[in-house]
DNA sequence: CGATGTCTTGAAGCAGTTCAACCAGGGTGG
DNA sequence: CCACCCTGGTTGAACTGCTTCAAGACATCG
């Protein structure tokens, strides 16, 4: 896998190398991609594919032939899973520097699909699943990945099966304050990247019970809520206090 | 992993040369010990212990540093989580031959027990760590598993968040008939091997309530039930058909 | 035999749903 | 520029599915 370079006879990391869309990108640092030589990365650039998408649009759909596999730049994604009858579960949000697909899997369980104006880079399948075979630290940030989102997974079945709605709520603002900036316990501020429905949908209630819910969390000041979308948390202890987040 | 004849001298995978324990372990064959040679096995295996526990004695707590990985030979493990308040989700069941153990983590996040009498075979942490960075097979195998353990935890996601008591104990026996035979339509029996409160903490219900959909599921003869545990289903689909099962 | 644990059944209460009305912001087109 | 509609959100009132509380059945066990 590894590849000679134009007159150089030593192989060395340096920005220089790198395609000029990794260079800034966030996956390198922290993502999957900084598992790789800037030579794969040279080698796969020249299939990986930039996508902006708008909200809603569907990146696979579940039960659909995967045949290539993405990485989040900018946005969030829900991954979705529904019933004959049309409900709708929302069973993974991913966000930057996120991986997008299952690997090894040929069909993919769930629907994923842009929550926000969302960026991708899509690499195919076949190209990665081939990488992964010679590059251990590869598959081991994306064992990582998988494992992370299991934690998530089980996280989340015990806020489905034993929070309050009031609990759920908070559960929920919680989880994105917490993508949105390091611990500690000052006011800070966020964006809301869903609909009240599509809080609702991850949450297992209905869209009028997660509004009453905000609307409640607002009357006891523990949240500000602005636009509908942009949230200010006073103090972070609180808002976890309302979601007895688990301490394990 | 190619098996070869008695009487030669080159390092091949024989069933004389397995350990005696490993010889009819059905770990060996569907479980992660199949991506091991023999002389791997016969390595690990002075470092194994197996293990009979009685029903409710604890493998490991939520939070508690991990020193051991294990293999399930025969019986069901649940997998728990609990709030400060003692609220409790089961979030995972296991099944010979599951591995036992989250890879890579120092502590665990779910604290996992024995729901029926439950034989294991444990292994110390750092052995099979070490072994791991070697064999990229038997990383495969505990890749698959956790990518296997993802699945189901998205699709119990979805029955928590959006299926109704009836479905939700309808899911439940039929992940147990899953279980218990391939698919066919035609009648058959198996044991429930939980309480009544443990089905509840896994379908995020009450006991009571789990008791009474029981009765009605037996009421519209989609289910018999004798001496609480034991269940015949005369036809699957009719189960499946109850339980809504999502078709990804 | 009482004691204990598991399960069932009943009746009352309530958290969250359902149905419906209304509000605010943002296009769009006459 | 205003009337119009459309989408997303809030709020109210009635309803209901599940929980809660309580009692009783059944089996096992010292």
């Amino acid at each position: 896998m590894t590849k000679a370079l134009p007159m150089r006879p030593t192989v060395v990391t340096c920005d220089l190398e790198l395609p000029a869309t990794c260079r800034s990108c966030d996956a390198r640092s922290r993502g999957v991609c900084g598992a790789m030589t800037a030579s794969q990365l040279r080698e796969i650039n020249r299939f990986t594919v930039r996508k902006e998408l708008r909200p809603g649009s569907e990146i696979h759909a579940q039960g659909e032939v995967i045949t290539s596999y993405a990485n989040v730049i900018r946005g969030v994604v829900k991954l979705t899973k529904v019933l004959e009858d049309g409900r709708l579960q929302i069973v993974g949000l991913q966000f930057a520097p996120d991986f997008i697909g299952r690997p090894f899997a040929t069909a993919s369980a769930v629907t994923a699909e842009a929550a926000t104006i969302l960026e991708i880079c899509t690499v195919p399948k076949s190209m990665l699943d081939r990488l992964v075979v010679f590059n251990s630290k590869l598959e081991r940030r994306l064992f990582d990945q998988i494992l992370a989102e299991l934690d998530d997974a089980r996280e989340w079945m015990l806020m489905l099966g034993r929070k309050t709605a009031r609990e759920k709520v908070a559960s929920f603002l919680h989880l994105l304050a917490s993508h949105a900036q390091a611990e500690e316990d000052g006011p800070f501020e966020f964006e809301i990247p869903l609909t009240r429905q599509e809080i609702s949908d991850f949450l297992g209630l209905t869209l009028e019970t997660v509004s009453r819910q905000v609307t409640a969390l607002r009357g006891e000041n523990i949240i500000e809520v602005f636009d509908n979308r942009r949230v200010i948390v006073p103090f972070a202890s609180k808002l976890a206090a309302a979601a007895k987040i688990d301490k394990a």
